[in-house]
RNA sequence: GGGAGAAUUCCCGAGCGGCCAAAGGGGGCAGACUGUAAAUCUGUUGUCAACGACUUCGGUGGUUCGAAUCCACCUUCUCCCA
């Protein structure tokens, strides 16, 4: 099975241009392809992490990946997929952004050697001169035909400026100056971005007269329909310090019975067999695959240390054993107890497991917090500092939070 | 360029000058039931030293005993005409 056969069996190929073409491209190594990655946030998060995924795999069948950063692009904003205008970030932002991208996939892609190359298109979208562009470029484009596209549709309700409208562009010529720089013929992207890899591969046969190819790759959905890996406080981070590996770990344990298998599939370096195994699991039997499902995902992202790590401390807490080493957890100095003792909700507030005393309130009027394994019944209860003589607690919020308060 | 309208809490969306911390839905959180799942049911969802007080309805001023509600200006957006 050839990788692109792989690539579909996955579930992971939404679109192509030219199927036939692609496929054998892919299969023997010929292809030169890039993936765009906005900087707009200081750390990928879980839905970059397919992307990456995806460059792995081709770059293991002998393929040439580019990482794109777009801090040029970053500068005006893709409207797809979206209802109202980005924020426009200051450029020192975006380049700060940029620099953590750069590390977080370094890890993640072998850039050695050439094997990879990662680029920004500030590059050369900086410079570029406005009535150059647009006789160069600008002419090959109709205005008529991007108005049809799907990623304009929904905003011609809400208003699109004429700064978004410019993205396709922008796009299109990342895609038609990497043709030209380093020959790459190929662009992945999410499903979104449809439209505008299909500006790129246009105006390289207009301007060249060659043929370059764009493909999608399935937005990671759950049952829903919503878009993965988004939780109330949220993305789900790839970066340790903003979400934990812990959280990252529980994040994926509880994913719906219905997404287990997608998830798998799209997401872990598993082979398919090992996986079609796992999907005949039914009932409680499910957890096993969402275990391992969590296990192998952090043990990408984090190393399989930390993975061990949120495994152990999960099974732990939800099982009946107390090991407490890996939760997360927060310090309390003594200065945070007075008289020797520290309120429950001071406690709850040091640790950010509420956002305000009234919630705090609730929570504990509602039953939903423990400490030590003992239910708090009384709103203005306190922890003595004698119940620190482990040098820890455990405060339990709700079923699925835990979290260790240790004090030195 | 001319005219008409809109902006409300995490989101959508009601809101008579006092009874508005603001209906309803979604989402979130907690409880019951479970398998750390889903579905369902219940409670809850601005802040605080909490039977009370304080701060919120795009912004700034004003009218009034009293403003999310009325007036003026500003900002942003939508629609119609050119």
């Amino acid at each position: 099975m050839g990788v692109y056969e792989e690539l579909v069996a996955r579930g992971l190929i939404a679109q192509v241009t030219d199927e036939e073409e692609i496929r054998e491209l892919v299969n023997s190594g010929k292809a030169v392809f890039y993936i765009g990655f906005d900087p707009t946030a200081d750390s990928l998060h879980v839905g970059h992490f397919m992307a990456l995924c995806l460059m792995k795999r081709l770059q293991m069948a002998g393929n040439k990946p580019i990482a794109l950063i777009g801090g040029g692009t970053a500068m005006i904003g893709d409207p797809s997929g979206r209802t109202d205008m980005r924020q426009m970030m200051t450029k020192e932002t975006i380049q700060h952004n940029v620099d953590c991208f750069k590390k977080q996939m370094s890890r993640f892609i072998d850039f050695s050697d050439d094997k990879a190359l990662l680029v920004n298109n500030a590059d050369w979208l900086l410079d570029l001169n406005y009535v150059d562009v647009l006789r160069e470029v600008g002419a090959h484009f109709s205005v008529n035909r991007m108005l049809t596209a799907e990623c304009y549709k929904q905003r011609m309700e809400k208003g699109l400026s004429f700064l978004e409208f410019n993205y396709m562009i922008m796009q299109s010529y990342d895609f038609y100056a990497l043709y030209q720089k380093y020959g790459c013929n190929m662009q992945f992207g999410g499903d979104d971005q449809w439209s505008n890899m299909l500006g790129g591969t246009e105006l390289i046969r207009r301007k060249l007269g060659k043929d370059a190819y764009a493909m999608t790759i399935n937005l990671l959905l759950n049952s829903e329909g919503k878009k993965m890996g988004k939780t109330q406080s949220g993305a789900v981070w790839l970066s340790a310090d903003k979400t934990s590996p812990y959280d990252f770990y529980q994040y994926w344990r509880n994913v719906d019975d219905s997404d287990v298998v997608k998830c798998l599939k799209m997401l872990t370096f598993l082979p398919l067999e090992q996986i079609e195994e796992l999907a005949k699991l039914e009932g409680s039997e499910i957890n096993k695959a969402k275990e391992i499902l969590a296990y192998e995902l952090t043990s990408l992202i984090h190393g399989s240390e930390e993975a061990e790590k949120a495994q152990q401390a999960a099974r732990a807490l939800f099982g009946s054993k107390t090991d407490t080493d890996n939760m997360p957890s927060t310090q309390l100095s003594k200065s945070d107890f007075t008289d020797g003792s520290i309120s429950v909700l001071d406690l709850l507030r040091k640790c950010s497991l509420i956002a305000s005393n009234g919630e705090g309130r609730r929570l504990i009027q509602q039953g939903g917090v423990s400490v030590s394994d003992e239910k708090i019944t009384d709103v203005y209860a306190s922890i003595p500092e004698s119940a620190f003589e482990k040098g820890y607690v455990i405060i339990k919020k709700g079923k699925k939070v835990f979290h260790k308060a240790v004090l030195a």
